[in-house]
DNA sequence: TAGATTGTTAATCGATTAACAATC
DNA sequence: TAGATTGTTAATCGATTAACAATC
């Protein structure tokens, strides 16, 4: 039994990572100038609020369906409310924060995850001491509890704010628990079975970037290599 | 007067940004193995614990230069001292941190930096009450004296954790006052003089490609695009 | 209809991976 | 020398940009 030679594969229509990243920054661009009353915006226009070309906003767009009008271009409202059905932010997806040292308090006391579509349904700390400081309404429970809390409280999304050397242990307890998707602020790789999706937030590397080319700009080209 | 139409470009001798995100990644994975008291590695090796491929690694590092053998491998503490002088760690860059809210107040009291060749010298509030409250100890100056401070410490990397209203005003501060390399951690697209390097960290970009992916993995792939 | 701007195709660019000659 | 592993070249892959036909 042969394949046709040009079949083409059942499914993949998969939105490229780089496009979904993108794709709150569309979201907040729309938002504000919903406020300033603007109601319809070009490509062009929309692309500049967003720190982007047009063509790539275009491009973007088209991943999610083809909500513009030709000649004329998109209602605000109207993309707004597709670009968040696309992220999923009607969901109010309820967060788990592990680790609740200076970091992980402040994400807790954020107010910008309720304003995205976002929840801090649950903290964890393993110091007795940390469970007696609730933040905000949420009460902090111990490490020990996290399989049932998360299982209660139908969270899949957990945050890592611990330090490094415990962040792996945590890891396998969220996965363990069903957690597949995960934000890593902690500076290891991780390491998950497959199917779990880990995205790392790390502060120190993203100075390097920038200490990098602050060297580069002090500093002749011709010596850039040399040793 | 006719170039040669083979001639090499006068300088263009760039290392691509994706390479210098993950040097500090290499670098951490090389200070895990000598802690280890591991002398020598593969790439193969090193690679694994870096999370990345190991071809992906060689060419990353050839950029830098040659400081492999063949047959043999790195010499972990060569290696390490070779990427840290690529990212000017030696320099102990000053740094300052504008907002100091929750997050500006964690990032302040993060013991990270230090380890990675960084400095908090200079914290700002423009709220007269965050003035009287230290973190560590450095003092919080008032806004009005950003200009002169950045000067004397001779400070040129800036940290923005202020409420995204305030971000692009704190950014035209901070350029003004001759920073040119900025982490952006307010939800905004900061505008710049071209030369100023900006890198922005946000929060809840990293949670919505989370709750995207998760939400593909909930229903049949048949449905992703319809509407 | 004429003008404008989208959605999409094709061209370009850059980054990742595979493969292997160089060489310890 | 034989075995191993680097540094680099060439092939692949994917993402960005340019250009334009479709169409309001």
């Amino acid at each position: 039994m042969t394949a046709h030679p040009n079949a083409v594969p059942a499914f993949r229509r998969e939105i490229p990572d780089a496009t979904v990243t993108r794709l709150p920054e569309y979201l907040r661009a729309l938002t504000d100038l919903a406020e300033r009353g603007t109601t319809n915006v070009s490509s062009e226009e929309l692309a500049t609020a967003a720190g982007v070309r047009s063509a790539q906003l275009r491009k973007d767009l088209s991943h999610l369906g083809s909500y513009g009008v030709r000649g004329v271009g998109y209602e605000v409202d109207h993309l707004a409310v597709e670009i968040s059905r696309a992220l999923g932010l009607a969901q109010n997806w309820p967060v788990a924060i592990v680790g609740l040292g200076n970091l992980g308090r402040a994400l807790a006391a954020y107010s910008g995850f309720a304003a995205s579509g976002f929840r801090v349904a649950a903290l964890f700390d393993e110091d007795p001491q940390a469970n007696s400081t609730p933040v905000g309404d949420v009460l902090v429970s111990p490490m020990s509890d996290l399989g049932a809390v998360l299982a209660e409280r139908r969270i899949s999304i957990g945050v890592i704010t611990t330090p490094a050397s415990a962040a792996q242990q945590v890891c396998d307890a969220l996965t363990q628990a069903g957690v597949r998707s995960i934000l890593n602020f902690a500076p290891v790789v991780l390491v998950t079975p497959p199917g779990v999706n880990v995205r790392r937030v790390d502060l120190s590397t993203e100075l390097h970037v920038l200490a990098f080319r602050e060297m580069q700009n002090e500093r002749p080209a011709s010596l850039e290599v040399a040793q």
